[in-house]
DNA sequence: CTACTATTCAAATAGTCACTTGAGTGATAT
DNA sequence: ATATCACTCAAGTGACTATTTGAATAGTAG
């Protein structure tokens, strides 16, 4: 006698979230949202050593979250589907919203201030065309040169003391990185507002910019 | 020296998508979500012991998946949020997506055949005006009485044999239960199909459909 | 207070998971 | 063929998870 449907479809549910259950693979998922990749660069950016990588990433196959095809020697994962990038998202706002512990972290983030809202990728799409706001992008430089906003300027969180002063103090400013679990944007817009400038966190990262449909610029 | 907030807060939305991760935690998730429960309740209708079930209850509150209240002796426990149910949906929606072996579970549901196209909630709402609709409630009988769509008859699927001969042939009939996970509408649907009745199965559960701000009624 | 009910906690078990190490495989270059 | 590169597989370790059992706690009724 076999298993009840009911049993094996829960299995499967569960083998899913499981996927999402791991830090190291929540990890992975980010990198892979910035764009496909081979897994000697995701254990790099990871951390991870790579035999460690290549099982956590066949994990998130397995759980069909993210594809791979070979290419040459190269094994590239990318996500498989919008969908995976939306199930991130709304795990973020679960838990932000219910978990007190989440918010001591972001707050923490932002110096123990409220963080101010984020900008909308509409609104942020409107302002571009307008040329009414100066765009950080504040990811590493070789995620930047893989592909970042039209305009936007690569800043790591290290240059902002050398930068800061050179902007005008009235100017607008949105940041962003990687995501939804980006961090590197909420550091950058505490430690700019400290300075009194205008600036806002991009609602999103990259990924959800082209997943909108907008344009993207590579290097 | 602290661990960094990145690390940090991928550990929390882990553990949110761990709380997601065991089937029993997400039979529990969908009992829930038929309305709030007890302990001994909740732990009867998925099977599991009361100590048992009382952990995985714990793992869900701490994952802020769910909330619960004292309520005299009894520990009553509901869904905290209604993300929580679209975060579950979600799972559902990307294991359907790419999990090969679920869409092979779903089509056994179906025996083989393609599922019909499910009928939208708005559709059926406009049909339950015009009255041109007849609408199974499939689930156990005391979840129906708890609450379940106005009009809706409760049929349980050993029912079925008896009331399909009573049935005007072209009559169409909608047929729901609990949810995301809902497997009995699909059993339903193939058993009155098998015998030429114009059946469908509704998008969603009860769950859902109170979502909506729809109206239920309870017996 | 005592008995009782509903739930939680604590400890023990077997099972699964994460990570490391070292060997193995597939594709390309020499 | 041989070497090299990029990755995967297999086996082992320590840590966590699921489940059971029995004891402990919170609330109610007598």
């Amino acid at each position: 006698m076999s298993i009840s449907p009911k049993a094996a479809l829960l299995e499967e549910y569960a083998l899913v979230a499981r996927a999402l259950s791991a830090p190291a693979r929540l990890m992975l998922l980010e990198q892979i949202a910035q764009g496909e990749r081979g897994v000697e660069a995701l254990a790099d950016k990871t951390g991870l050593t790579i035999a460690n990588a290549s099982q956590h990433l066949q994990a998130l196959r397995r759980a069909g979250l993210v594809a791979s095809r070979r290419d040459g020697k190269s094994v590239i994962y990318r996500l498989s589907d919008a969908r995976t990038l939306a199930l991130m998202d709304l795990i973020r706002v679960v838990a932000e919203r219910n978990l007190a512990q989440v918010e001591r972290i972001l707050r923490g983030l932002s110096d123990g201030a409220d963080a101010p809202e984020s900008v909308t990728r509409d609104e942020l799409a409107a302002r571009l065309v307008e040329g009414s706001v100066t765009i950080f992008d504040v990811r590493p430089p070789d995620e930047f040169a893989m592909s970042h906003i039209p305009g936007a300027r690569n800043v790591t969180l290290a240059d902002l003391d050398r930068i800061a002063p050179t902007l005008a103090p009235g100017s607008e400013i949105v940041a962003y990185c990687r995501g939804p679990y980006c961090v590197y944007a909420y550091q950058a817009v505490t430690a700019l507002r400290k300075r009194g400038l205008n600036a806002r966190r991009l609602e999103g990262g990259l990924p959800e910019w082209r997943e909108d449909g907008r344009q993207v610029t590579a290097l």
